[in-house]
DNA sequence: CGCGACCTTGACGCCTGTCAACACACGTGG
DNA sequence: CCACGTGTGTTGACAGGCGTCAAGGTCGCG
């Protein structure tokens, strides 16, 4: 279990080192949190963006539902993710925010983030990375739900999954947790509940998985990647270490 | 023809009023100026991503290849659009930028945006909401590769696309320029070229447009927008008016 | 024990993809 | 001025991936 703080300098030191003074300062805006139960909203379409959210544990999602109830799930929120830093700039929210499993999660007052974006240049680096890295994933749905079929929409889906989840530290060897339903998955990547389960009974007869009691397991990454055109630049994982060779004076401490 | 320094503040004053200094020191951002042929890409995957582009004529889209050949286009960027405003933090870009016409753009180093932002707080405001609504359309194509037919999807992009040169000041009466083929057509709405031909013959057959000679017409736009469930929020084409009615002070001048 | 949420399976059909051919416009060069 | 080539739009026949409908199975929990 991992407090709010944490969390949020877990994510922040994936793009930079940061001094003790500006982790202080970016483990003080975590002081708020707040449980949300799964399956309701914590921000609904229409409504004001209110505080900037951080998931410190469980998974939420933006989602969108058209008025004749088909939903499509428009980014997935997993534990260290921000929701947007800037969303309060409009005063009503596009789509829904709502938590797919029960959430904690903690509420920084915009202004105080923007403060400490304004006196820690470090920090604004920070949540400015974050804010493209999150841009980059939206691109690469886009590209899956255009191009993909559901063979290869589902297998990329669990790549991202389980390299995001191990980035923050949740998978464990080649597991990590899927706490979700196959409908779920169906709104995630645009198919149908019933071929989503026939789909993933043919990744799990390949060999390319197994997933059973909310555990997903990848036994052969490589091979899942390869099956399914995933690459994982677009995640930028390692922006830090490509940072820091630019900035060439620490090449050698990464050896 | 525009200048690219009306184009720019023309785009900004979608979102905020700016003071004459802050125009001018806007308009001083677009000096230097490039021609893009067509079907040429602008900055390609892998390479630095360079200065921040503004589209000043002309039609370009982000876009990204499988393995296999399979294009995707993640999104337009039509004239007034900018290119991502820090995508100069990461070191490689992600993905492509092609010239679907030729295009005329301005090539604004990144250094002087950050100066314009970091001492004009309107333009950094103003920024900053372009930047937000960039985000919501990359949402919504989510939405519509995932959940719509490919009869809403073309019908709805027609929509979005009207309304976003419209406020572009480039839609007469109910027509737009269309100068993309439908092969380009299909690579945006992930549909096959001749299933796009299809589709675009059913919505004429409907009545709900016309498309002849790179220009499209929308005879009904409320029809149509009906029919492909589109709804113009995500645009947030009018966010200045919202942000000013929320100052309330200004109401008065907006009748 | 019984209910509800979730997963699974089968039959069937349609939307969309594939393959292939043809029409048309346009520009270039002979 | 015409031949020709290339890019684009159009059409038809056919196939297959995925959606729809419906029923049953499993599991957990009150």
């Amino acid at each position: 279990m991992h407090s709010a703080g944490d969390v949020l300098l877990r994510r922040l030191e994936r793009f930079t080192r940061l001094s003790g003074d500006e982790a202080a300062v970016a483990r003080d805006l975590t002081q708020r949190t707040r449980l949300v139960p799964a399956h309701s909203d914590i921000v609904r379409e229409g409504e004001s963006p209110g505080d900037v959210r951080l998931i410190v544990s469980g998974w939420a999602c933006r989602y969108r539902m058209l008025e004749d109830g088909r939903r499509q799930i428009i980014s997935l929120l997993l534990p260290g993710d921000l929701s947007d830093i800037h969303a309060a700039a409009f005063a009503r929210m596009d789509h829904s925010i709502g938590a797919l499993t029960d959430v904690h999660l903690a509420e920084i007052p915009h202004d105080r983030i923007e403060q400490a974006m304004l006196a820690r240049p470090t920090i604004r680096r920070a949540l400015r990375l974050d804010m493209l890295a999150k841009a980059a994933i939206q691109r690469e749905w886009t590209v899956s739900l255009g191009q993909r079929t559901a063979f290869e929409r589902i297998g990329h889906l669990f790549c991202e999954l389980y390299l995001r989840l191990d980035a923050a530290g949740l998978a464990a060897g080649t597991s990590c947790e899927m706490p979700i339903t196959q409908t779920d998955l169906a709104d995630l990547t645009g198919i149908t509940p019933v071929h989503v389960n026939r789909t993933l009974q043919d990744l799990r007869a390949r060999g390319l998985i197994t997933l059973k009691g909310r555990v997903l397991d990848i036994p052969d990454f490589a091979r899942l990647a390869h099956d399914v055109l995933f690459s994982p630049d677009y995640l930028h994982l390692d922006e830090r270490r490509h940072a820091e060779r630019e900035g060439a004076a620490l090449e050698a401490s990464f050896p």
